[in-house]
DNA sequence: ATTATTAATCGTAATATTGCAATATATAAA
DNA sequence: TTTATATATTGCAATATTACGATTAATAAT
């Protein structure tokens, strides 16, 4: 039904779906990167960089921030965006733990 | 629109931001999980586990054998579904790289 | 006070996703 | 061959996402 049926899983595959479909977007991605090779945290750059609408990047520059993926400060009439380092190293986390899981007892590559 | 301007960013933007769609709901890290627990990689027994129709299983399987994060075998009448580990390994190196990256310079941090 | 500038929000169209019942396919067992 | 079992596919309905133009809100500059 293009619903999902959230209180069918737990807390943690919610979370970690959450922060995996804030991720999901190439422009998302985009954003991030650009973030990441920016030392000072730019804001309306992101709108010049990327071949997208103020709107659109907007967008998702708020689904970022719901996922508490980026923070926002504001500085005068423009806003300085950056990532969230926490945020970032627990979803790093997760997906170290799933993978060593998965590398340590290699039995399941039984395909 | 509801579609992607996917011409306008990077392969590789556009393959991390596909690999985090693919895992981007609650049923497909449940997947995950379920796979990466059982020694032996159980087939229908998904199915079971989760309160999903099969129909719906049998999609959400299709999208992470897409996005090639699971493999599967033919078995008789049953299928055996495993994590690929290589896939795993480069979405959590890519992961890291950006987390690193992050904490290395975390001049990132002025929000 | 008026006029830029910057970013968020609203409204809307096009498309994608989620979920399931029903059906199809393909092998195993009888 | 018929029947059971396991999984995939099809066809839909409900909802979500993507994108953008137009507008709004809020501060800065004049």
């Amino acid at each position: 039904m293009g619903i999902t049926k959230t209180d069918a899983f737990t807390t943690n595959q919610n979370e970690l779906a959450t922060l995996f479909k804030a991720m999901a977007h190439p422009a998302r991605i985009a954003i991030i990167e650009f973030l990441l090779q920016n030392e000072k945290c730019i804001c309306g750059d992101i709108v010049d960089e990327l071949p997208l609408a103020q709107a659109t990047i907007s967008q998702h520059l708020k689904e970022l921030k719901n996922a508490n993926l980026i923070k926002g400060t504001i500085e005068g009439t423009a806003i300085c965006y950056c990532l969230n380092q926490e945020v970032f190293a627990e979803l790093n986390g997760k997906i170290s733990l799933i993978t060593n899981q998965l590398i340590t007892k290699n039995n399941n590559q039984c395909c």
